[in-house]
DNA sequence: CAACGATGTTGACGCCGTCAACTTGTCGCG
DNA sequence: CGCGACAAGTTGACGGCGTCAACATCGTTG
């Protein structure tokens, strides 16, 4: 009823009814948690937003829920990417590390939704072994930064773990309270941008951390 | 048709229909996030464990929204009564950091429904001037409690407000992270009680943050 | 070319938040 | 003492939601 018979509008591979539901789905999702929030997505809205009735996204997912791990798995792997390209610029220590921070923040700050998807409450309480182990994955990169630095003689205090933890709940926390709107009102913050910010928890922790 | 008409059962205030109705809902409220989390909540679920139709929260609060942020406001209460009460047993300052920074994590561990509302996403969304004034109040404690070591000339690096954001930002991560068990699979929070993890980061940050 | 499985649709169910209209109980005022 | 106003609670309705079951369609594969 829409198509010509014989020549798919996109011409490439599969493209059974649709084209690509599944992915559609996942943009239509990302667009509606960014306007509306994780709890005001729908996912009928989301099937109204692809053209497709609104039992068409059980084909691809089971439930709201496992539609929004897909999403949270998703952005963990483009977390990951971030971080990871933002450190490889550089072969000083100190300076990856400070990389490192603005970049999760800065990720935060440009990828939102996915960032609330990735960490909303209604997700880690259904959480699947998949997205554990992308966040995991997350936690040891950081976990190996420090180590480099570790090996290279720089660090002071604390075992690599240990810094892998306070520097990931600094940089978290930040971020989260930035993106909740928490520290609009605070001197520190007001007037900064989330680059700054980064740079003054990431600044600090270093100084904690770093010989001197 | 319930009471006898000159004796209520709760002698002293205002009694009308219910007793206390508005109370009721917000310690249901309180009940149901904690099963269900913030999104499983409901305004109707709520009026059945209170005995009343599932239209008369109507009249106390105006959304379901604004509930939530009742519970929010109460909560940032109850939180900086904690800090203000565990900082309040030392004079020592390094100790009272410490202190402030374990009862910020075992508060959120303690009631972590009352934590999880106050830094829900669609509650921040909607925030009233009130919930920023609390969240403010909060944040100010955190400052005036360095301020005090640095007038004490203990701090060594960073302005008071900078220190607070640093400080405030790691124990918020960690708490989430905590509390969403992202942290289960990592070596070192694995096995740690709450209490150890915040232990961890703020003897991380005092190393940074104090003289030497 | 026929059958099969994957993909998409239609319709229904119960629950939800919210609005409007109604009832009931309480208190202040003449 | 009585009455009227107003706050508190109820009933019923509406549309939207997530989800289930049954049905329709289409490409692929034997």
């Amino acid at each position: 009823m829409k198509k010509a018979p014989t020549a798919p509008t996109t011409p490439v591979k599969i493209a059974y009814h649709h084209g690509d539901l599944r992915r559609s789905l996942l943009d239509a999702a990302l667009g509606l948690v960014a306007t509306h929030g994780v709890q005001g997505f729908t996912l009928r809205e989301a099937a109204r937003a692809a053209n497709v009735s609104h039992n068409a996204p059980y084909r691809h997912f089971p439930s709201r829920t496992h539609l929004l791990i897909e999403l949270a798995i998703e952005g963990q792997g483009h977390l990951l990417k971030a971080l990871q390209s933002a450190v490889a610029r550089s072969a000083d220590h100190r300076e990856r590390l400070v990389r490192l921070g603005i970049a999760y923040m800065e990720f935060a700050m440009a990828h939102a939704a996915h960032f609330r998807v990735m960490f909303s409450s209604d997700v880690a309480r259904n959480r699947t072994g998949e997205l554990k182990a992308a966040q995991d994955t997350t936690f040891r990169f950081f976990e190996s930064e420090l180590l480099s630095s570790e090996q290279a003689g720089l660090m002071h205090g604390g075992t690599v773990q240990q810094n892998a933890l306070v520097g990931w709940s600094a940089l978290h926390g930040a971020a989260m309270l930035v993106l909740d709107g928490v520290l609009d009102n605070t001197a520190v913050a007001a007037r900064r941008k989330p680059r700054e910010i980064a740079k003054v928890v990431i600044e600090s922790l270093l100084t904690g951390i770093l010989v001197r």
